[in-house]
DNA sequence: CGTACTTTTGAATCGCATCAAATCTGGTGG
DNA sequence: CCACCAGATTTGATGCGATTCAAAAGTACG
């Protein structure tokens, strides 16, 4: 399938002026690949076209935090400016990228107002996630952290996991075997309802911190 | 003094075009004083031009964990096209502000392409900084996330801390107590150098998690 | 069908939160 | 100038919750 066709039925990308497009490069990732490394130089601006993309940061000792999850859309957005990417960035689900190159890309957002808007709504809706996502980490215990997820993530108190539970577990900081416990916890009092991806809050909104 | 003038000699105002000045409101700030709450009607985006303004969300038990910490520059980006604030703006130490309206702002960045420029950067300065903080947020133990906020927040090994311990506690997400005894045992260990408000990374770089 | 990964449970340990309280600090008003 | 007060700083004891290590069962995929 061409790839022009393919950006049209996606409707974040219907903003990206032709001259952009023009000079995009379309990419197949395979899950498990590695787009970019923290430290490399810059190479552009990306979107996910399919599949998703996760940002991550490694410590030390081997434990991971997810930065951000891309299923459709723009990531590395910080890119534009800096001089070299400040994470990595890994396909979880096998897909298709598209690369832009910074240069046309700011030259875009000089000339295309309708572009800019999108760009700059886009940017507002990141830090407006990123404050969410810090403000989740704030709390202190996995129950906490994931009421606040189904609440701010969800819509209708309610929402469907598209992530593993073990890569949600990373998202919302805490071991797997933590996230397991909580939920089986939050679901045995009634604050949860719980059903393989869907996950509820119950009638029960138990005070989780008196 | 004529506030006009005290724009002139902030770095992040200069790009500021004048008809955007000419509508914007200078408000002095007492120490404590909120500009606004989670869920009030948004009433355009901020800029610091004296003192320090936080954004805080608090949770029902009370404690609050610091989303940003605003020293000279814009705050409550966001705000530029949702509805509401999604965070309460205090000001932690006296000082002063302007608003800008949004439709004025949004004017501006459409007609002045320096000031664009100068916008996306700072917006792109601010989801990198968000990102840093998850990533901190997402550390196990007070001593990581001590340590990694001296690595990404410092300059050569070395930051000086303009704010009380306490208040750093909030932003590191740890309870005050915590930060105070690993402050104690990575200075005696000899990771860290602790003088009044200046924390440096010592020679002994402590594998934290072998 | 086998392999790699996720999901799930168990037990032991460790670090942080919590509660309590004493000291120190800067700032206010008498 | 000093007494006083609110807040920050510091130390101690205790308990809880998450991490860690371990291992079994389930599941997806080539």
């Amino acid at each position: 399938m061409d790839w022009q066709t393919l950006i049209e039925s996606q409707a974040v990308l219907a903003s990206i002026p032709p001259e952009l497009r023009g000079v995009a490069e379309y990419r197949e990732i395979k899950a498990g690949e590695t787009l970019f490394r923290l430290g490399d130089r810059l190479r552009g601006v990306f979107c996910v076209v399919a599949g998703e993309v996760r940002l991550v940061r490694r410590a030390r000792n081997g434990t991971e935090i997810i930065l951000q999850r891309s299923r459709g859309g723009f990531f590395a957005e910080a890119s534009l400016y800096g001089k070299a990417y400040h994470c990595d960035a890994v396909a979880s689900q096998s897909g298709a990228v598209l690369r832009f190159p910074a240069q046309a890309f700011r030259a875009a957002l000089g000339t295309d107002a309708m572009f800019r808007d999108a760009w700059m709504v886009h940017l507002a809706h990141e830090v407006r996630q990123l404050r969410a996502q810090c403000e989740r980490l704030g709390l202190k215990t996995a129950a906490q952290r994931i009421v606040h997820y189904v609440d701010s993530e969800g819509t209708d108190g309610a929402v469907r996991l598209t992530e593993s539970r073990k890569a949600w577990a990373a998202e919302l900081g805490l071991t797997h075997e933590a996230l397991y416990r909580a939920l089986r916890r939050l679901q045995a009092d009634g604050t949860l309802e719980v059903n393989a991806e869907r996950i509820a809050l119950g009638h029960r909104k138990a005070a989780l911190r008196p």
